[in-house]
DNA sequence: CGTGTTTGACCGGCGC
DNA sequence: GCGCCGGTCAAACACG
């Protein structure tokens, strides 16, 4: 994938609020929750929501709702690799629909795709990446709504510490190609 | 040859 | 206890 369309989910690249780099608490105050169930979600206001895991409570048949984080290195392949009753760290998501025509939103930082799964009330699968620098378990989702295929839902988890790749020059292409969702 | 994607299977929690 | 469901791994593959 080297052809990078490069979109950046920050309304203000001047602004220091961002999703990723920045500490949690600026973005918190800047969305309001994401908890509405997505699919019947007509969209039209930025969902942002700072998982405190613990209430996921899924309702089932008409939930999307996301599970827990298995944590990295956990489950999968059996190889016995993973140390079982190791305790869970829960980690902040912070999570936002922008609006764009590619489902890769690229933020400078470098991803691996190691998932893709079918979700249960949008017809478009799930994107799971993980960032490739050693060290660094920052995982992202990508999804796609039914309703509106011009929304993609992304989810961050985690939070980069190690420098961005590229230059911040991309923001104007970057900006150009997305548009925000905000409810104001 | 290195890096990232694809894809099926598996894991673990929760609900029933 | 079983089955659903979301999340993850890992081998094979694709691409530069």
């Amino acid at each position: 994938m080297e052809n990078y369309p490069m979109l950046f989910p920050c309304p203000n690249p001047n602004s220091s609020n961002y999703p990723i780099s920045s500490t949690s608490g600026s973005v918190e105050g800047l969305m309001r929750n994401f908890e509405g169930e997505n699919s019947n979600n007509n969209g039209g206001f930025l969902g942002l929501r700072p998982s405190h895991d613990d209430l996921e409570k899924r309702s089932s048949s008409s939930g999307v709702g996301e599970g827990k984080s298995s944590e990295e290195g956990g489950g999968g392949g059996n190889s016995g690799k993973m140390k079982k009753g190791e305790k869970k760290a829960r980690k902040p998501r912070y999570a936002f629909q922008t609006r764009s025509q590619v489902d890769i939103l690229d933020d400078g930082y470098r991803w691996r795709k190691y998932g893709q799964k079918a979700v249960k009330n949008n017809k478009f699968p799930r994107s799971y990446y993980r960032c490739t620098h050693q060290g660094c378990n920052v995982k992202k989702q990508v999804q796609r709504l039914t309703k509106d295929e011009g929304v993609v839902v992304t989810t961050y988890e985690g939070v980069h510490n190690h420098p961005i790749e590229k230059t911040t020059d991309n923001f104007e292409h970057i900006l150009s190609q997305m548009q925000i969702y905000t409810p104001f």
